[in-house]
DNA sequence: TGTACATCTAGCTAAATGACGAAATAAAAG
DNA sequence: CTTTTATTTCGTCATTTAGCTAGATGTACA
């Protein structure tokens, strides 16, 4: 019961949430596009993604600094299916989703710069370039 | 995503979790034996039902002063093909299994004396008769 | 090597949650 | 109507958890 539980665990929080429904429709993401995306501080947004994966629902690589999250290969296929029938249409992922949209299109390092400063990106509303981070 | 995260918080714990598949096994038990299977208070796990309930996980069914409980119609059925998958033959479901052979074996009544004042069920782990309290 | 920097860990606070006992409620039974 | 009794609600306490800031870690680049 063990493994269940910490699964339900993981999936019982909003934020939680909404980082799968990400992965769910990017594949990969980093953490400073979650870190954006949540609008919650780096360490809050870490955290939680080491919950994910305790419960191995998510996987994580290194590339230089940066951090790429994805969701696990064993990440339940039932569940999966579930979560994407009751999260697709909710209104907390249209915006997620939208936003998701400006941040990809910004560059990573303004990003980072961004989230350090307190800036703004310029390209984020125009650029729409999905996957400028990925890989 | 409302619905989804407090299906979720439902299923985050692990007394409630037992609940759940004790009732994919039995279709319909009694307030007085879950409290007995759980082990806890029935102030908790009345508790516990509650916020089944409110996720619309369980249903309930009033029988004069006896509550009976039993699986909504709309568990999503692709959480709970997992969970029969993931929950069948943890050592806790199992324990339960066995626990609840006892108990349903003993009258409804006997059990909830027993509950007020801390004696033993006799027949209990001798009779076999599945169902004694259902309807 | 040293600096810059993305992410993680540690330590803290506030809020949420689980547990209990006691009192309230609702349904028999006398 | 009063008592008994199964369950729920309430008030309280202990534990867990989400959030933050500050500092540690590990990687890139000068």
């Amino acid at each position: 019961m063990e493994q269940p539980l910490s699964i339900a665990k993981g999936l019982a929080e909003g934020n939680r949430l909404r980082v799968i429904a990400a992965l769910m429709e990017h594949k990969e993401l980093c953490a400073c596009q979650l870190i954006e995306m949540l609008g919650l501080a780096g360490a809050t947004v870490s955290r939680h993604m080491s919950i994910l994966q305790a419960a191995r629902l998510v996987q994580s690589r290194k590339k230089g600094r940066w951090v790429f999250y994805r969701l696990s290969g064993e990440f339940p296929e039932l569940l999966r299916a579930w979560l994407r029938d009751s999260l697709f249409d909710s209104p907390e992922v249209q915006a997620d989703r939208d936003n998701l949209k400006a941040i990809l299109a910004c560059d990573p390092d303004d990003l980072c710069r961004r989230q350090r400063v307190g800036t703004e990106c310029a390209a984020s509303y125009f650029i729409i370039s999905q996957g400028a981070c990925n890989e």
